[in-house]
DNA sequence: CAGCCGATAAGCT
DNA sequence: GCTTATCGGCTGA
């Protein structure tokens, strides 16, 4: 992807709503190797997916206990009740933010939490954005992680909640180029707590190897392959 | 260099 | 009081 100024529009084209209508364990795995695109001020900061959990809804047969929704609508969380494709930001720990797409048809929450992107374009903004020297940064601390990603990309809860990721006038967007993924791992999920009953559901997803996953280089716990 | 610890402090219970 | 996190500082190998 050429790294130049002043694209028109973002690359790719967008994946359908119905493909969002789905179940988040559906969807998690799928949206691996899909790009992210923001419009910074005129420039299109974009990256691919490369990590993505899923996060249940209050409908399903085993209640999600880490699931912002699983206790039904709340203000912050409603627009995880309202269509699918629309982005959920959320603070978290009172300093950082989360980035989540909302699943599943209106009426029904769930949700995918983008855990890690690989930096395709924009990024000597995204380091900016992120507080480090474009010139000294690497790589693999502009996106690897979920809050990470949120500073790369300029996305607070305030400006970037509840954007409808399948439009072309949005400044965020969910869009896909053709890259394959072959095959993707899952594991159970970051940072939920061991006295919860999800604790170890294999909702995490990501393309095996890929140096941009975030997380410790030793991972404990099985991993399984999906497909 | 890897791993642990504390600070941070919104939103919901 | 808990949580879908990150960073800097410390500590031990």
């Amino acid at each position: 992807m050429a790294p130049s100024a002043l694209q028109p529009c973002a690359p790719g084209t967008f994946p359908t709503r119905s493909f969002f209508e789905q179940p988040p364990e559906f969807v998690a795995p799928r949206l691996l190797g899909k790009l992210l695109a923001r419009n910074f001020k005129g420039r299109w900061l974009v990256g691919r997916i490369v990590e993505a959990e899923a996060y249940l809804g209050p409908h399903s047969r085993t209640p999600d206990a880490a699931a912002h929704s699983h206790r039904g609508p709340t203000p912050r969380n409603a627009v995880l009740f309202g269509p699918a494709g629309h982005s959920y930001v959320y603070s978290i720990y009172g300093r950082y933010f989360c980035m989540n797409i909302s699943c599943e048809p209106a009426g029904r929450a769930g949700c995918v939490l983008l855990r890690a992107l690989e930096p395709l374009a924009g990024i000597a903004l995204m380091a900016s954005n992120r507080g480090l020297d474009p010139k000294t940064a690497k790589p693999c601390q502009l996106t690897s992680g979920p809050s990470r990603l949120c500073q790369a990309l300029a996305l607070t809860r305030a400006a970037q909640n509840a954007i409808d990721l399948l439009s072309p006038r949005s400044q965020l967007q969910i869009l896909e180029d053709g890259f394959c993924v072959t095959e993707c791992l899952a594991t159970p999920r970051i940072g939920i707590s061991p006295s919860n009953p999800a604790f170890d559901w294999p909702l995490r997803f990501v393309l095996p190897g890929n140096p941009f996953v975030s997380g410790p280089r030793k991972h404990s716990g099985a991993r399984h392959r999906i497909r």
